[in-house]
DNA sequence: GAGCCGTGTCACGGTCCTGTAACACTGGAC
DNA sequence: GTCCAGTGTTACAGGACCGTGACACGGCTC
């Protein structure tokens, strides 16, 4: 997650509230900085202002559209006019949704999770094979060394998230989110009953081991 | 791919990203254009602003659902507006799906794939053979086993859609959809008695545990 | 009209799943 | 070593989910 804005309270707002969110965050004042930022590392959305000094957001962001490696990325606005041209021309580069002052940083999450979930994270009906683990969302069937698994809805929901995401570390409120659905009002514990649950399954085959505890923080699908 | 938008900057935007997923992109900026080009390719899919100048772009829309030569084409809708109301007309005008504006570039195109993927290849005429059992939609026999069975006409769609899919475990939803048809309104339980019909039915040769249910997200048909 | 067949819906009961609380345990700070 | 937050484990009540039988309705034949 990249945050892009060069006042430094409103920076460091959305910063805070997107890491309280379980986001790694990077923070920008220009446009200039975010660039150096970007020939490193690719951040999964990009938080921009409106409104940068020197360059203003929207030709940075139609430089970003325009170059291959920067082209898929999400971009959310954040702008103080309400106006609908600016509207109009914010879309036009190509954002995938903005935001007007003043937001709360509930709406600010709420779009972000939106805007992720409209792209990518959507489950697909591929095969996912990973360390002698097979899973099948089309015949929603688990193998573990050729042999078959008997999985619960919410197991195979959890362990079909993980596995397209492994080595990647989630907390218990993103896989609530993930598995069971933003909306959902459930206690924390209940993932680590599920893990439980899931693990139990998973050493029928020997394969417990691949999800692991990240103390202080969530869990992780391993690879082999 | 056809892209019938009047707005130049969108239409760009659009087209740009569609050629550098590697689709062949032909522009349109009305409906009478796009009809122009229409007459002489046939895409695969149309890419159509809602709001369309002189023209509407869902009354586009249903002319090309209209004449033979354009009906099979995938639609996907444009627009600005995201009331609830207007997605809905949108999707009764026979759009394959939408896109509400702001989109990304990955949006967009992650939309083109899925619906060119689905669309599923049809029930066809040719027999089908699985485990013991034979179904031949030309004749609208069914056989377990050499000997004859008596289905009804949902039964035997039913059947005939699981036997064309073994393996594939569909949710009601899905199924109320291939067997009854797209648009029926129809209880989600009602899918359960006529398996369980099917299942009677099927019993008569001992063929009745082919039909499996996968709790929590449907039913499927087994290999042998 | 009566009778039959195919169909959609409902209600009941059993089974399995699931969320939660309570308790046991672990790892790390000091 | 002690202590504590964080995690593993277990048990259980409530509920979701599904199979099943019954019933009403409409179309059809006679």
């Amino acid at each position: 997650m990249l945050v892009v804005e060069d006042e430094p309270a409103i920076r460091e707002l959305i910063a805070v509230n997107l890491r309280h969110a379980g986001y790694a965050v990077a923070c920008a004042h220009s446009a200039e900085e975010a660039e150096t930022i970007l020939n490193g590392a690719l951040p999964d959305l990009v938080v921009l202002d409106w409104m940068l000094p020197g360059q203003a957001g929207d030709a940075f962001a139609r430089k970003l559209r325009s170059q291959p490696r920067t082209r898929d990325l999400s971009i959310i606005f954040v702008t103080a006019r309400v106006e609908e041209r600016d509207k109009l021309v914010g879309l036009e580069s190509g954002a995938d949704d903005y935001l007007t002052k003043p937001f709360s940083p509930k709406e600010l999450t709420a779009r972000i999770k939106a805007v992720l979930r409209r792209r990518a994270p959507q489950l697909t009906d591929d095969v996912v094979r990973i360390g002698g683990l097979e899973l099948n969302p089309a015949t929603r069937r688990v193998t573990g060394d050729r042999k078959p698994l008997d999985l619960g809805p919410t197991e195979f929901r959890m362990l079909h998230f993980l596995m397209s995401h492994p080595e990647r570390v989630y907390n218990r409120t993103q896989l609530l989110d993930e598995v069971w659905g933003d909306h959902v009002f459930l206690e924390e514990r209940t993932v680590d009953v599920h893990i439980r649950r899931l693990r139990m399954a998973l050493s029928a085959t020997g394969h417990d081991e691949l999800i692991e505890t990240v103390r202080g923080t969530g869990y992780r699908f391993r690879r082999g």
